[in-house]
DNA sequence: CCAAAAGTGTTGAAGTTACACCCATGC
DNA sequence: GCATGGGTGTAACTTCAACACTTTTGG
């Protein structure tokens, strides 16, 4: 039987790319509406206490596989949140003693970040979540907890580490066209991206090799397919690039 | 009476500049040598648990405070720290039950760094801190538990920062030369810099104004002294520059 | 006059941005 | 034949790295 750690928790910002988007996963934890008698939603990012003798890492796995059943994710850290009150709004109050044995603890959280695939996890939520769902980053709404910051936070994070390591290659099938790549970085810089320079500077840093095969049935001009040089890739993710900006 | 948090300890790295190197403020926290039957010098990184009601930032300043007295320093947090064997070598055991009404706990700690004038703070050790000293970067020997790495981080979290925003600007006299600038920047990278291409970047961020003052004194050219553009500092800090690499 | 650090400009290479038209395909 | 997205090149500009000599002062 393992003991929680009552002062520690995990939140994990799934990010998902869909091929249009940048989705976050997100867990509705249900909030009750004393007005109307009924649970609302409410969501939240997974997350929650840590095991005393886990690792954080390892943490970040587990919480999200047991809310969302989603496995073998690696992530990455991005900060430690502590303030006291950060738990103290009364729904939130609510919800913690329905499910904590020490709801009053004060909670520090580490909140981790990953990029994946959308379609290839489909998440199934379960422990405390009572659904888990994708939702486009544009269009999340207010967050329990001090979640809506730390999503924030976990965003910087992740275009920021776009911009030292090649982060996100894997998210796109075998092969894939060059289009395709450039929407995942417009999706997560929310932003456009000149399709001439971007080539430019993908094809630069080597990391995509092209293919001879092309797209077919679509009503346009056939994409070319390209495929990522693995060993390029590894020798990017070990040094890191300076500055790929777009 | 304060509770103490049995899980939550922070670090404090903080980095001094004498206008020559870099050094990070340690403490001595003492170590038995059961060989010669006495106590040798341990260094460790100033740190300590967190009260049960502190925020992390308000944390990082009292344990500062707490072990070497220095005051008012703003902290910024680097990440933070949960392998639980990392307080599992014999010697560190050996401390943590001198002082800890629960040694056996596991902490997860949190990083704070900053950067302060070395000699505008003069550690005075107290609590369980036997001595608090200024050690250049370069020569830090082995430290207590995990604290080599979390140096490690801190100076890459400094470093990061520095490309980012005009930190390390205010650990200058109100005037200075170039030259002093650039050697903060060359201790802080642990390399040589161009000066010419040095006083050409720093120029143009329009960070510093030319004085008519120039050095008295010196057995060389006298060195024009420059101020900071305070405006021009705070809507740098704000705003952060992209990409100020030297 | 010597030692020491200050100060100053140029050049070539690389990188960045902005921009417009033709192409191949399905329907 | 038309709608759709694919694919391509150039010119102006900015940034970057590398590099050597003269100046001013104290001793």
């Amino acid at each position: 039987m393992k003991r929680l750690n009552p002062h520690i928790s995990i939140d994990c910002v799934l990010f998902g790319f869909d091929f249009e988007n940048l989705h976050v996963l997100l867990i509705d934890r249900g909030r009750y509406d004393s007005d109307f008698k009924n649970e609302i939603v409410q969501y939240a990012l997974p997350g929650d206490l840590i095991y005393m003798d886990e690792q954080l890492d390892e943490g970040a796995q587990r919480v999200l596989k047991d809310l969302t059943g989603l496995q073998n994710i690696f992530m990455e850290q991005f900060g430690a949140f502590g303030d006291p009150g950060r738990l103290s709004s009364e729904s939130d109050q609510r919800w913690l003693k329905s499910i904590r044995s020490e709801p009053e603890e004060r909670v520090v959280t580490i909140g981790y970040y990953s990029l994946v695939k959308m379609h290839d996890y489909i998440p199934v939520a379960s422990s405390f979540a009572r659904s888990a769902v994708w939702v486009p980053v544009n269009e999340v709404a207010e967050l329990a907890f001090d979640h809506n910051i730390l999503l924030d936070k976990a965003l910087s994070a992740l275009r920021q580490t776009l911009q030292t390591r090649p982060i996100g290659f894997n998210l796109l099938p075998p092969k894939f066209t060059l289009s395709q790549l450039q929407r995942l970085y417009e999706a997560i810089h929310n932003r456009d991206i000149d399709k001439r320079n971007f080539r430019r500077k993908i094809i630069k840093l080597g990391i995509v090799t092209e293919l001879a095969e092309k797209q077919e049935g679509v009503a346009h001009k056939p994409a070319r397919f390209f495929s990522f040089d693995k060993d390029r890739y590894e020798e990017l993710l070990q040094e890191g690039f300076e500055n790929f900006k777009l």
